[in-house]
DNA sequence: ATCCTTTATTAACTTAAGTTAACCAGATCA
DNA sequence: TGATCTGGTTAACTTAAGTTAATAAAGGAT
């Protein structure tokens, strides 16, 4: 199960056994159901989470609407601002499936910075690299129209597609699910009347 | 002129005389002129940036047209893409007024990671800041309208729209430039009727 | 097997954004 | 001073998204 971290973390540095040994021993998996809710609008929480298996979300609600901004799958880490911040959360982050992550406290964080230093260069490295990621996203949903974004996330993440109820992708999209459902009508039609 | 950045890294940490002096003496302040471009689309750069005083803007050319996505302006910090996965950048950017800005290199970085590897756990815990507030704001971005947009640039972030022309507000709000003129005069018209 | 909930689609109608183009004021420049 | 450029507005028209509501299919739950 930990193969999916480490695998991970290869990319970037070579862990010894030691190592690894130290991360396995702060026994940090942690498995939902599908609907489990991890985090929710006015709580704060100390835990960040990097997804081993499943699927997470995070969404706010508005007028008694969920919006959901982002969508968190295997070897990708959820650092809830509520963690960075310390202040009561804005969102909630439920599991879309069956989920396991590892969760790590800011605790876990400084004992093992203080242990090894070199994971706080790799956790620096590695929020350098997802803001810039972040950044990028952002600016392509900044100059994109709905129908660009969709085709994008086609590209992109087409797992997504599939594995998530085609409301929540919709306001991920910044657009209403009847939105998302005729823009594909639209698509497919064109691209039916182009044989 | 340093003061803004020690300032700024006083919320963060405490820094001697030594290890100021050892920023200082990197030598890095550069100024530019309103209109200089500091990074070019296709170019690769390994430099970020401080801003100091003024203002610069990270923008897109798509069909030929601008499309506005980011400002910086005083104590604010642009890690270009191009600097952190080291690929050609996919944006330009240029100075929106006369702008002094500090540029540290990767290679200044880690020279003073070594020498202070306090710098270090700064560098980390800032990045993970801006991550958290990216993501914030991506996430308002998407769950409003651009009116939402406008007002919310309007509370946030009052002085940009009085330093930078609204052409280059309207696609850093997702819209064309015509589309916030309607936008701005369809909201002053209906505030003015509430009186 | 049936009921109920969840999810997706469709339609009619409203609202607002995109597009194209013209125009205007102010700044800049020759 | 006149010409040009930049930035902002306005208008007419087109396109697409939001809204409200009805419907239907699929999945779970009892």
């Amino acid at each position: 199960m930990e193969d999916i971290l480490f695998d991970y973390l290869s990319q970037y540095v070579a862990l010894n056994e030691e190592e690894k040994k130290a991360i396995i021993d702060l026994d940090i998996f942690k498995q939902y159901k599908k609907g489990d809710v991890i985090l929710k609008e006015g709580e704060v929480t100390d835990y960040g989470y990097f997804v081993i298996k499943g699927c997470i979300r995070c969404y706010y609600i508005v007028d008694g609407e969920e919006k959901t901004t982002a969508f968190y799958t295997e070897a990708e880490t959820l650092e809830p601002s509520s963690k960075v911040n310390k202040k009561p959360s804005d969102y909630f982050v439920s599991c879309v499936e069956d989920t396991i992550v590892i969760a790590a406290s800011s605790a876990m964080e400084e004992m093992i910075f203080q242990k090894f230093p070199k994971f706080e260069t790799l956790c620096r490295v590695l929020s350098e690299e997802l803001l810039a990621k972040n950044k990028t996203e952002f600016d392509a949903f900044k100059i994109s129209s709905p129908e660009q974004r969709y085709l994008h996330l086609l590209q992109t993440r087409p797992d997504l597609l599939q594995r998530v109820p085609q409301y929540q992708i919709a306001s991920f999209l910044g657009i209403t699910a009847q939105s998302l459902s005729r823009l594909r009508s639209r698509i497919t039609e064109t691209e039916g009347s182009k044989k």
